[in-house]
DNA sequence: ACGCTCGCATCAGGTGGGAAACGG
DNA sequence: CCGTTTCCCACCTGATGCGAGCGT
């Protein structure tokens, strides 16, 4: 099907329990690397996207229904050309992507930004073709789709749901080692299609406080599903889907508000196209899911063999090092670029390495790594455009549960500064005792309790303050997007570096206090604690200990000049 | 005494793998 | 027969509750 069928009646007159485990203290508020770890997409900047983004490659709008015609439709745009992980040219569905994606012209409807927090991995994903499993009691995404919204109005109410639609109109199949079409999409699909967001409806400035989750969101194959209806959305096996969000001011009982113009608008990430399978096909996308998400640690068998072992071995195993290791280690596949062994690898306690991200898939049969380098350059370049245009990119802190892993990803891209900056959320978890970002992951309020007061970085003090016009926050990031000088990222990197290393120490220190982890010993557990001490490594350059002692304060007083009096 | 933090145990639920079942 | 789906398994994370220890 192609229209999220009943989008709007369903979300209009659904008002759920405020889910407060969604919630978090969000500490988004001095982080200049939000807009970097996330396309932004500007409703009311139409003249950006011609601009700095090349709307040729805008992913088509993959059938909006026409009962959403008077709505905006925002499309990401980035410089993939087609769609990266589609072999065939994407279903245009009703109506151009461009025509789509027309803007207003600065009328009185809101003028929302949308920032896909965990787009890194989302790319990473994509560039093979992202698989998402769907069952009868249903999977959870993953990754999941968080995005963080700018622009909204503070007091109004707004339900915010995320809509999965047909992407194309074929049925897929995974043949040779890449998937090809085969015959017709079945559009008769029945099933909820929509995913309303549990802390719906809300103020624009709750949804602006905090990084908006949808990780709860779960996708069944089960048409009959009668229970948990409204977390789960209803999808047909080896067809491509693309989710949308929608972001639809209402009236404060969660009715939407019909007369007013603007009131609705929706955003496409094509990063975020998937194909729905009961089982997994490619075997990279096997790997990713194993090793990006903390669930499927148990799968991660190999680790030591892949982690510890010098790098050319790692990156060339022997099929031989364990049962899986054809499948957990696509030896050809995988790359080191050298920038990011320098910054990340060799740095690190080899037993440590694993959660710093060593490899990035360099290829597969759907889309080329040069490809790929050049849209995720471009796509941080165009973030910070957005930001510097004072559109808040600084102030909210992109706590995506991967985001330090994922921006580390990034590194080999040309993206070098950025790996630090977002590395707060080194945790997979946004609520890991390191990030007091629970975003939907659900909250561990003891522990952010706990640990929040040690954290230097601390909740953006008010919803207003999220996305403040200074300027100035993001004149690093502006500079690198003009100079788009290796030296100049590297050197911005190094001073976020030393600047992050306190904060990273406290947390790591409470961690492992919590965590029964010596501060000092080596540890073979593959836990948010690890990936904070193997940032911490990375970030405290050459340091073999990851102490407080060894950061010194400067690093503090940097780290404040940084994000609070640039 | 009271409240808070921390350590620990337990349970619920999320993972992918793999074998079996299903269906064209 | 072959591709797809379902089910169960082991492993993992996160949430929660309880008691001990500590400070006020």
């Amino acid at each position: 099907m192609l229209g999220g069928e009943g989008e709007s009646s369903t979300f209009s007159s659904t008002k759920e329990v405020v889910d407060e485990r969604c919630k978090s203290p969000a500490v988004d508020g001095e982080d200049p690397t939000a807009g970097s770890s996330g396309t932004v997409y500007t409703p009311s900047s139409a003249g950006r996207y011609s601009a700095s983004l090349h709307l040729g490659s805008v992913l088509p709008p993959a059938g909006f229904p026409p009962s959403t015609a008077g709505r905006t439709h925002f499309s990401s745009a980035y410089q993939l050309g087609q769609s990266p992980g589609c072999i065939y040219p994407p279903y245009t569905g009703s109506g151009s992507a461009l025509s789509n994606i027309t803007l207003p012209g600065g009328g009185p409807g809101m003028r929302a930004q949308v920032y896909l927090c965990n787009r890194p991995l989302w790319l990473k994903f994509h560039r093979h073709q992202t698989e998402m499993i769907i069952t009868k009691q249903g999977r959870r995404m993953f990754p999941f789709l968080s995005f963080n919204i700018a622009g909204l109005n503070l007091t109004a109410h707004y339900n915010v749901f995320v809509e999965v639609v047909l992407a194309d109109p074929n049925h897929w199949r995974f043949q040779g080692g890449k998937w090809v079409t085969c015959g017709k999409a079945d559009n008769s699909s029945q099933g909820n299609k929509v995913y309303i967001h549990p802390e719906s409806p809300n103020t624009g400035a709750h949804w602006m406080r905090q990084e908006i989750s949808f990780s709860k969101l779960k996708l069944t194959n089960n048409k009959g599903t009668s229970h948990n209806t409204s977390q789960m959305i209803v999808l047909q096996s080896l067809h491509k889907y693309q989710p949308r969000l929608h972001i639809v001011e209402v009236t404060e009982d969660g009715v939407e508000d019909i007369g007013s113009d603007v009131k609705t608008q929706s955003y496409t990430f094509p990063e975020t196209q998937f194909i729905a399978v009961t089982a997994y096909q490619n075997t990279d996308i096997t790997q990713l899911k194993i090793d990006h998400n903390p669930f499927a640690k148990g799968f991660r068998d190999n680790y030591d063999s892949m982690y510890t072992a010098p790098e050319h071995d790692r990156l060339t195993p022997s099929p031989t090092d364990s049962p899986r290791a054809h499948q957990i280690v696509p030896s050809a596949r995988y790359t080191m670029q050298p920038l990011f062994q320098d910054q990340f690898v060799n740095n690190l306690p080899q037993s440590r390495f694993y959660n710093s991200e060593r490899a990035v898939p360099q290829t597969n049969s759907l889309l080329s790594h040069q490809t790929e380098d050049g849209a995720s350059q471009r796509w941080f370049v165009t973030s910070m455009q957005q930001g510097g245009n004072g559109t808040n990119t600084n102030n909210k802190l992109d706590l995506t549960p991967y985001e330090g892993e994922y921006s580390s990803s990034l590194l080999p891209y040309g993206i070098k500064s950025l790996s630090m900056q977002t590395s707060h959320a080194l945790s997979y978890y946004p609520d890991s005792p390191f990030t007091t970002m629970s975003a939907g992951w659900g909250s561990r309020a003891a522990y952010q309790r706990k640990v929040t007061p040690s954290l230097p970085w601390s909740p953006r003090p008010s919803p207003t303050a999220g996305f403040p016009e200074d300027s100035n926050k993001v004149k690093p990031q502006i500079e690198e997007e003009v100079n788009g000088s290796a030296g100049l990222i590297s050197s911005w990197t190094e001073t976020q570096s030393s600047a992050l290393s306190l904060d990273k120490a406290e947390s790591y220190s409470t961690a492992c206090k919590r965590r029964r982890l010596s501060l000092n010993g080596p540890s073979t557990e593959d836990s948010p604690a690890d990936i904070k001490c193997e940032d911490l490594a990375s970030a405290a350059t050459n340091s073999s200990s990851y102490s407080k002692e060894a950061l010194s304060s400067k690093g503090m007083a940097a780290y404040y000049s940084f994000y609070t009096n640039p």
